[in-house]
DNA sequence: TTGGTAGTATTACCGTGGTAGTTGAATAAA
DNA sequence: TTTATTCAACTACCACGGTAATACTACCAA
């Protein structure tokens, strides 16, 4: 592990329809990105064959269709972003982080409360793993 | 406020110098950062000319040099560029990315005992605020 | 068989982050 | 006063994300 991956705003989006259809022709990404940003067709071609060429997705094709599909899992460039923003921007410190998104007020009430047991679910075990880079 | 403010990796260890140091020459951050990154005076210099163009940092002078000083706060580009990426990567749900955070180990159990008490200091008032955005 | 259509490939352009050499000006040293 | 040094200014690249027009190709229809 360790991939590294970054990925800008387009790519993402383009990989958020990846991820939720599990493969996707360039028309249908196109289709499904299209009232949030208007962009021509190529566009999305283009993109694709860029994130192809960097291993972020691939595809096979059906008649003259592309079929693409992410190569990399969503987890995992969640993961890889937010620890590179977080390296960047609280000097590795998630709790810095965390702390942060409470005195913004980015979090509200309603959220903590939905928070707390999310903690409380992964505050006994978590394994003895050292620094955590 | 909205600021939209977007770093990039060099300008975000600049600015660290200067949130830090509070003011300093092209010299001195040049020197803060020579030993992890070893980049040419002459970067800096250039970085800070498009950070100043861009209005995240100023300078006055003290004879021929240059003073910068930043002109965001380091809250604001934090607040910036954490709900940018928690827009792109968790469809601007804070709750995923924490739980994110915890789902992939990234937070030990130390830090989750850190965690508690903040969360349970802003627990009870976190003003009805309304929807985020 | 020829022409339209659907779809990919190629090419191009802009903005910006990152990196740095070269130039020019002002000050300090000789 | 001439020279050397120290800055900042200017210029130049490269990579990459984003955006799209145009070119090419294979298929389908008339």
């Amino acid at each position: 592990m360790g991939e590294e991956v970054q990925l800008g705003d387009l790519q993402l989006a383009i990989m958020r329809v990846l991820w939720k259809q599990g493969q996707a022709t360039v028309a249908e990404v196109h289709g499904a990105l299209l009232d949030d940003r208007g962009l021509a067709l190529t566009t999305i071609a283009t993109m694709l064959s860029k994130m192809e060429k960097k291993g972020v997705v691939a595809h096979d094709r059906d008649g003259r269709q592309f079929i693409y599909r992410a190569c990399v899992a969503e987890n995992e460039v969640q993961a890889s972003m937010l620890s590179t923003l977080t390296e960047r921007l609280f000097g590795g410190k998630v709790t810095a982080l965390v702390s942060h998104l409470l005195q913004a007020h980015e979090v509200d009430a309603r959220e903590i409360a939905e928070l707390k047991p999310l903690i409380a679910s992964h505050e006994q075990q978590s394994p003895p793993h050292g620094p955590t880079r």
